[in-house]
DNA sequence: TGTACATCAGTGAACGCGCGTTCACTGATGTAC
DNA sequence: TGTACATCAGTGAACGCGCGTTCACTGATGTAC
């Protein structure tokens, strides 16, 4: 416990980056409803009181949370390689499905945020739109419409899939589940090479 | 308002199953954090104090309305006749997309759902595992193996693309979205045929 | 058939509890002189 | 260089509010006689 820490400016913002970073990860892990803004400034090193210091609200803070997170995404090395195959092969791995503070947002709160305010949808539309137009690019195929087609469809796939493998209770089944799906996945594109 | 409503063993289960439909539609359309027992409570035409009446807890209502649904969806006569194409037409549909109150469960509740209760969790799993099996016999191929990764990761596709398509906020980008998903399995179907 | 009574679905008030949010206060920061 | 003071990040107590749940009560049901 930093007792004396330093209250400056400077560590105001070292204050923020440790708030999002915490929001980010449990939001994801539990949902918006199953973290409360208390367990997030706990996790940050904080109280509960320093809160409105830094957002306007609960809502304030998962809109910067969820900017952060698909930021993060985006620099996944697997993704700006742009192969959509070595993405899927990376996404979908059984590492993923475990770790849900550290992946992929859309698969963590997606439901939840399809009825967040319009603030929060805009960031993740946006963030979609980016991934389908790199995925496009290097989709399998000739025709720029059936490769965006591609792209979309395979994520999309990539997305149910972790969501399903969540849900399922049974390991074997949660397994079966991401293998078939990249299976599935590298067969659609080996067909279009 | 029906005043001097008869309040026999019969109308018990009457209003037993007016409270399972209400919490359906609810969850689905709010969430489960998202609507409270009161509202389903009125929306079933009773008051919340008759709720233990009929259901031990919230999530007790909760894994009843969802055996309801999946039950629901599995007479649903694209998905009886057992042929993967018919039932991403259906499925895709932006009329789907727009009544999530009476869609399918994985895309209007999956994420909430993968932190649910292991009661809960099971009564998905078991769904979950018998679409794979109506699926799997009319995927295309001949591989079964292959049929089956294909009846799994189109469905995967299915959900994926519903959760995409409504946080889309764009109308334009939503429907993108399940029209290129229809179009990807269409084609990674007839690369089979 | 008629009458007394036990049952229990449903009502509406009330209960704790946890939550998001607010606020008086503390004390280190860093500027003014 | 020192000293007085304004600022403000962070604390911890407190605020309403809505929620899931509980409960004394009502009155129709339907059985016992």
């Amino acid at each position: 416990m930093e007792i004396f820490m330093a209250k400056s400016q400077a560590h105001k913002a070292e204050s923020r980056r440790a708030i999002v970073d915490a929001a980010a990860r449990l939001f994801r892990e539990n949902g918006v409803d199953g973290v409360s803004v208390a367990a997030i400034m706990d996790a940050a090193g904080l109280t509960h009181g320093g809160f409105p210091r830094h957002f306007d609200s609960k809502q304030d803070l998962l809109a910067e949370a969820l900017k952060q997170a698909v930021a993060a995404s985006a620099r996944v090395p697997a993704l700006a390689g742009g192969d959509l195959g070595t993405y899927a092969a990376t996404y979908l791995r059984p590492e993923h499905r475990d770790a849900a503070g550290e992946g992929c947002v859309f698969a963590a709160l997606g439901t939840e945020l399809s009825r967040a305010p319009a603030a929060v949808r805009h960031v993740l539309t946006q963030a979609m739109a980016q991934q389908f137009n790199r995925f496009a690019a290097s989709a399998p195929g000739d025709d720029p419409e059936a490769q965006r087609a591609a792209a979309i469809g395979s994520w999309a796939a990539m997305v149910g899939a972790m969501v399903l493998a969540r849900i399922a209770d049974s390991p074997a089944l949660s397994d079966e589940i991401l293998q078939a799906t990249q299976r599935f996945l590298c067969a659609a594109g080996d067909d279009r090479d």
